[in-house]
RNA sequence: CCUCGAGUGGC
């Protein structure tokens, strides 16, 4: 089965969705030690998430389950990003609950993945409720979490709440990264303040970051926005210097 | 790390 786990793998890479259920097939008519095991559940469930199908994803945890590797915290983890990733945000949150009432609790991944899924809908309250439901819960939110937060905070257009979570985060001792800092001056870059940007970016240089192109996009969209041509070329011509490609 | 799960840019 390692070797149709590996071919499952490669199959999640690539995004090639329907033929997962081929694979599967085959593993349960070779049977004996190619029968499906919990890993292959795992593998499956994730790259029918990547490809947002949950109509797919939940066949397979049912027909998994009633195999015996059904309650597998990954499995279900995956289930809602199904959900999530194929825009049913509602289907996700019914989903979550059905799991805790059989006894899987949410862990530090599933946590958040829902603070990302409610901040990429632009529901702010409820991605900052989930990330203090998950701190409430024994996990406290890593740079990750604050990530999707942040990115949450940047969707919505609220550049003084993204603010406000970046220091949060940082007086709780979790050190910014790139990430963190690009959807910071997203945040600001939206609403033109093209200055709160630039002081973002010193900030960045000091903590030793060095800046990548999705980074000098940002710079770019701030300057253009608020009518910096010459800037705007300047950071260009910078960009390219530094050795990062126009895509 | 050793087959497997979390935040990824513009509109």
């Amino acid at each position: 089965h390692r070797i149709f786990n590996v071919i499952l793998a490669a199959l999640k890479k690539e995004r090639r969705w329907e033929d997962i259920r081929e694979v599967l097939d085959e593993m349960g008519a070779v049977g004996g030690r190619c029968a499906p095991d919990r890993a292959t559940l795992v593998i499956a469930m994730s790259a029918y998430a990547d490809c947002a199908r949950p109509r797919e994803a939940r066949v397979l945890l049912d027909a998994m389950g009633s195999m015996g590797f059904g309650r597998d915290r990954r499995a279900y983890t995956s289930m809602v990003k199904a959900y999530v990733n194929a825009g049913q945000t509602g289907a996700a949150v019914q989903f979550v609950s059905e799991m805790e009432s059989v006894g899987l609790s949410a862990d530090l991944h599933l946590w958040t993945l829902l603070v990302s899924m409610y901040g990429r809908a632009g529901a702010l309250v409820d991605a900052e409720l989930a990330l203090e439901q998950m701190r409430a819960s024994g996990y406290p939110p890593n740079v990750i979490a604050y990530g999707a937060l942040l990115n949450g905070c940047s969707r919505a257009g609220n550049a003084q709440e993204a603010r406000r979570v970046f220091e949060d985060m940082r007086a709780r001792g979790v050190t910014p990264d790139q990430r963190c800092f690009r959807s910071l001056m997203l945040a600001y870059a939206r609403e033109g303040l093209s200055a709160e940007v630039e002081r973002v970016w010193a900030e960045m240089l000091t903590t030793g970051l060095s800046p990548n192109r999705a980074m000098y996009t940002v710079l770019l969209r701030a300057y253009c926005k608020a009518n910096r041509i010459r800037e705007a070329k300047a950071a260009y011509s910078t960009m390219l210097r530094e050795g990062h490609s126009c895509d």
